[in-house]
DNA sequence: AACACTTATATCAAATCGATATATATCGGG
DNA sequence: CCCGATATATATCGATTTGATATAAGTGTT
C-alpha cells in the first residue's frame, strides 16, 4: 500500500485537491500514515496518467488555480482490488528508544530528559485524540482513536514503570567513564 | 537520526561486517528501525570517505571478501554530537489499520481476517519477544523488549474490546451496496 | 540427493522524506 | 492599523530509504 492507494481511498470520501487530501492524511490518517506534498503530487500526477482519477482545473484569480481530482470508476475498481492484498506488517520507528538503546554512552541527565520528553508528547498526544475522538463521525475513525490513546497510555505507563531500568544503565556508563 | 549514525552506534559495541551489522539492526533495534542492505552498505561507505569508520578487508577463499569496519575516535565523537540532538518524533505506520479506514466499502468477511491477522501477528511477536527478553544482557534491551510487549499488549487488548465497531461499519456498508 | 538456510558482498529503480519556493488572503493581538 | 502567524494552493528537488534482485558457496536437515 503506498501513498497512490491513500489518495484513492481519500477520494472515495469525494472530490478534492492535492492540499486537501494532504489535510485528510492529517485528519483521518496521521497516527498511521503520514504523507507529505513531495509523494502526494507526484502520486495524484500518476494517478491521473493511469486513469484511475479524474482531475478538472478551477481556474482562481491571485492564487493557483485549484486542481480538484475525482476517482473514476477504474479507480475504484483499483482501489478495492489493493485493499484485498494482505497488507503489510505494522512499522514502528523510534529515535528517541533508538537512542535510549546507547543510555551507557550518554550522561544521565540526558537521559532522564528524553524520556521525560516522549512521555511529554504522547501526553499531548492522547489530550489531542482525546478531544477529537468524540467529534468523529465514523466508527473506523473512533476506532482508530481509541486505538492511539489505548497504545500511548499503556506506553507512558511502561516507560513510567520501567525507566529507572534505563536510568541505571546511565548511571553505570557514567561511573565506567571515570 | 538516519541508518548511518545508527552504524555508528551499533559499531560501538564492536567491530563489525555489514552483514553483521544487519543482523544487529534486527536483533537489537527490529522493534523500533530497521534497515536493509540497501542502506547499510551505502551508509558504510559514506562512514568510511568521512574517516568515521574505518575499514579493513579481510581476504576469504570461496567467499567474497570480509569488511571488517571499526569506529574511529572522530566516529565516536560525532556519534555523541547526534545523540545530543534531540530526536524526532515517533511513527508508526500500519497498512492494516489503514484499510480498516474504509471497511464501510470492503466486505465484512474480509475486515474480520484482516483483524484476525493482525491480532494473530501480535501474539506471534510477543511470543518471541517474551523468549528473547530474559535472554537479552543489558538493561536497555530489556528495557525495550518489555516495552514491545507491553505495547503490544494493550493494542490487542483494545482491538478484542473494539473490533465490533469496525465490524459493523463493514456491515453497514454492505447493505448500504444491495 | 534435494532443499532450505546462512554467510557475504553489492546495486538499482522506485518511492518517500523534508526542505524549499512562490503568492495571496485572512485573522487576531498589540 | 500594521505585523506576524496561519491558511490556501501549487510544485520541485536532492537525499535517503525501500524492496527486490544478483552472485556464489558453505552448512544443515530430511
Amino acid at each position: 500500500m503506498d501513498v497512490k492507494t491513500l489518495c484513492l481511498g481519500l477520494l472515495t470520501f469525494g472530490d478534492a485537491t492535492g492540499y486537501e487530501i494532504k489535510k485528510a492524511f492529517q485528519d483521518r490518517l496521521s497516527m498511521l500514515y503520514d504523507a507529505g506534498y513531495g509523494s502526494i503530487y507526484p502520486a495524484l500526477n500518476k494517478l491521473t496518467t493511469e486513469g484511475l482519477v479524474s482531475c478538472r482545473t478551477m481556474a482562481q484569480s491571485k492564487r493557483p488555480d485549484k486542481k480538484i481530482y475525482s476517482i473514476t470508476l477504474d479507480g475504484q475498481i483499483a482501489f478495492l482490488k489493493e485493499m484485498e492484498r494482505a497488507p503489510a506488517s505494522d512499522k514502528f520507528r523510534s529515535e528517541t528508544l533508538a537512542t535510549l538503546m546507547f543510555a551507557h554512552l550518554l550522561p544521565a541527565s540526558h537521559v532522564s530528559k528524553v524520556i521525560d520528553d516522549l512521555i511529554k508528547s504522547y501526553e499531548d498526544n492522547i489530550e489531542v485524540l482525546s478531544g477529537e475522538c468524540d467529534m468523529k463521525q465514523s466508527l473506523s475513525e473512533k476506532f482508530l482513536c481509541g486505538y492511539g490513546i489505548a497504545v500511548k497510555k499503556s506506553a507512558i505507563q511502561y516507560m513510567q514503570d520501567n525507566r529507572h531500568l534505563i536510568e541505571a544503565e546511565a548511571l553505570l556508563g557514567e561511573q565506567a567513564a571515570e
